[in-house]
DNA sequence: GAGCTTATCGACACCGGGTGTCAGTACCGG
DNA sequence: CCGGTACTGACACCCGGTGTCGATAAGCTC
C-alpha cells in the first residue's frame, strides 16, 4: 500500500514528485481504504468531520479528483449527476451497484472488452475508451 | 413513428392521456429529427431562438427530461456531467461517440447483454440496467 | 532545529446546469 | 365558443463544483 522506495524500477506515480503529504491526504487516504462503496466528495468530507478530522470542503473536492485523475481511485457518476469515488482494484474493471443500497461488486469481462475495440474498429474510430455499469437491486435488498 | 389508434393492444404511452400537443414541443421533435448526435438542452434551446422560435428555456430543459423519461429521446451525460439528448431508433442499443466532434454511431451487441444479465445473475442482483458507451475519436477528426 | 521555498489548505465568492414557483397563456373536449 | 386545466416561461433559487488568495505547513538545506 505504501511506495517509493529506493528503486527506481518499479513506475508508480503515487506520490508525484512535488507532491506533499498532507495530514488531509492521509485521512482521505484511510477512509477510502475503509468503505468499500461509492461514496461522493459531501459524503466523505461529512464523515471525516465526524470522525474529528479538522478538513474543508474544498480539499476533499480537490483530492479526491487528484486521486482520480492519477487513476488510484474510481469515479462514477450518479443518475444525478454527482461524482462518486472508490478505491479499487488497480486492474481494469467495471462496476456492478445496487441502486438500493450503493453495494457495489467489481466485475470484468473479456467478451466487452473485445466487442468494444471491435465495434469501433469497424467504424474507424480510435483512442477508444469506454464505460460499462451495470445496476440493479441486490440480494439482500430484495428481502 | 404515430401512435395510439383505437386498439388496446399497442401500450405505446407516446401521447399520454392529458399531454397536450403544444407549439413548443413541435417545434423540439422536429428538431430533434433533423439533429444526429447528442446535443444538451442550451443547444437546442439556442438553435431554435436562432431559427426564430420563441420558446423558454425552461420549457426545454422540461420537455427534453419528459421525452427521455418516456423513452422517446436518449440521454447521455458528457464528461462535464451535462446531460444531452438525441433521438435514436427504438431498439436498445449503446453508442460510439466520437469526443472531438460528437458525431454518434448506434451499436448493438448481444455478447455485452448476456454478459451483463450472466454477471448480474451471478452476484444475485435482479432488475438489471446497464449502460455502455464507447467513446473515442472518429476517422475524419484524426487527420 | 532553524530558516526558507513553495505546495497545500480552506473560507469565500462565484459559476452554471438544472429545478420550484406561479401568474399568464393556450389547448381541446364538450 | 367556453371553461377547465395542462403548459409556458421569467425569475428566484438550489447545489455540486471551481477560482482566488492570504494563511499554513511540508520538507529540503545548512
Ligand atoms: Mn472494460
Ligand atoms: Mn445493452
Ligand atoms: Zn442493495
Ligand atoms: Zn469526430
Amino acid at each position: 500500500m505504501s511506495a517509493d522506495p529506493a528503486d527506481g524500477t518499479t513506475a508508480r506515480p503515487t506520490v508525484v514528485p512535488g507532491q506533499r503529504a498532507t495530514r488531509q491526504r492521509a485521512a482521505i487516504g484511510d477512509l477510502l481504504d475503509q468503505l468499500d462503496d461509492f461514496r461522493s466528495a459531501q459524503d466523505i468530507h461529512e464523515e471525516l468531520r465526524r470522525r474529528g478530522e479538522g478538513i474543508g470542503l474544498t480539499t476533499v473536492y480537490r483530492t479526491l479528483q487528484a486521486l482520480a485523475e492519477a487513476g488510484e481511485i474510481d469515479v462514477l457518476r450518479t443518475a444525478a449527476g454527482e461524482a462518486s469515488y472508490r478505491r479499487c482494484s488497480d486492474t481494469h474493471h467495471h462496476h456492478l451497484v445496487c441502486r438500493t443500497c450503493g453495494r457495489t461488486v467489481e466485475v470484468e469481462g473479456p467478451a466487452v472488452e473485445h466487442w468494444a475495440e471491435k465495434v469501433a474498429a469497424e467504424h474507424g474510430f480510435a483512442e477508444i475508451d469506454h464505460t460499462v455499469e451495470i445496476i440493479g437491486v441486490c440480494e439482500s435488498c430484495r428481502s
